[in-house]
DNA sequence: CAGAACATGTAACCGGTTACATGATTTT
DNA sequence: AAAATCATGTAACCGGTTACATGTTCTG
């Protein structure tokens, strides 16, 4: 259902498109939201058509189709907005990968947590570059600009978490040395 | 691979566990980490012991199966973690929520987004209500304060996104009022 | 003894990824 | 002419979900 929905907002959003575009736009502003390849995009771009979601018009340079929303595609897109609550399911690796990470011995999870940090401060950083490109977001193409915030602050809040995490476990070893209280995983093999 | 990783990571987090007890634990503190089914859990276990990752002992009162970590598991899990960078393969139905939630009409947009930060600030509050009756991070269990404070700091970034956004949206309705140059999607049928 | 919770699994399906196949147009 | 890019698609596979099937132990 979401890939679904996330051509016809690129499609509301962007104008008419072609697979080709569309497929570009999912590696950029939209990279940290959603993805798909060209071998999702293309079927689903015809199962649309079938559905009257969108008409194709097929007159581009190189057998190029260019796509284009149907009222009932934007009446589709708008009920989806509107309906029932998001459910959210969360599939993380990056999530998962910071979940485990404090298992580890206390001075690897804290070399590797200001790892994570610090990649994830790159990011913040790059995104920000680009947003800052990016004319404010008075004009047309705001949309990337709010994507881009949101990113931004996703990465900013792993960011910090991670760096909060690793002094927590800095501050736990420290007063633990005296007791020995806080074992690694894999000493009691 | 994500699965088999989050299993190892269980297991030596909370110790030998059977496979209904790691399927309630997806559903607890680790659940806006990582989730995962009993259909989709109990052949990945038995996976796990062909691969010589863990053991089983099949004592339990009815058919209850116990998995233990072997020492490869450990070696294993660990290799992950201190391994490769993390691929972040994003995937998330609410921030695609999120992101198209600005395409529609500027109230519409505002109101919506409204509900979305107060439907996060509820989520917020309730895990740092779990998170403060969990004992400070400094006893065994800290596992699971790091994840909630984790899923805590991510919630509240996309309520403060959809705050701050709505206000800019709200901002530039007003500025746009006086040259209605910002028409909804849907007007130019 | 009935119903809830415990406990493990299988089968069919769906969404997504990887790899492959094909050809047109533009650039160097 | 060769290489890069544009452009669309198919096939095989994999991970995950839903629904179903089966039996056990505890609780009221």
């Amino acid at each position: 259902m979401s890939l679904r929905v996330a051509l016809l907002g690129m499609l509301a959003a962007g104008g008419p498109s072609s697979g080709y575009d569309l497929a570009k736009r999912f590696d950029g502003s939209l990279s940290h939201v959603w993805s798909a390849r060209q071998s999702q995009i293309y079927p689903e771009l015809s199962k649309l058509v079938d559905d009257r979601l969108a008409t194709v018009t097929d007159d581009g340079p190189r057998g190029r189709k260019i796509y284009e929303l149907t009222e009932a595609g934007r009446a589709g897109l708008e009920d989806w907005l509107t309906g029932t609550e998001p459910r959210q399911r969360i599939r993380s690796e990056s999530n998962l990968r910071m979940f485990l990470l404090p298992l580890l011995d206390s001075p690897t999870a804290v070399r590797l947590l200001r790892r994570e940090s610090a990649l994830y401060a790159g990011q913040v950083r790059e995104l920000e570059d680009i947003r800052g490109t990016l004319p404010e977001p008075h004009e047309e193409r705001r949309n990337g600009w709010y994507a881009l915030d949101l990113g931004v602050r996703q990465m900013a809040a792993i960011r910090d978490w991670a760096a909060a995490t690793a002094d927590r476990i800095e501050a736990i070893a420290a007063a633990g040395a005296d007791t020995g209280s806080q074992p690694a995983p894999g000493d009691e093999g």
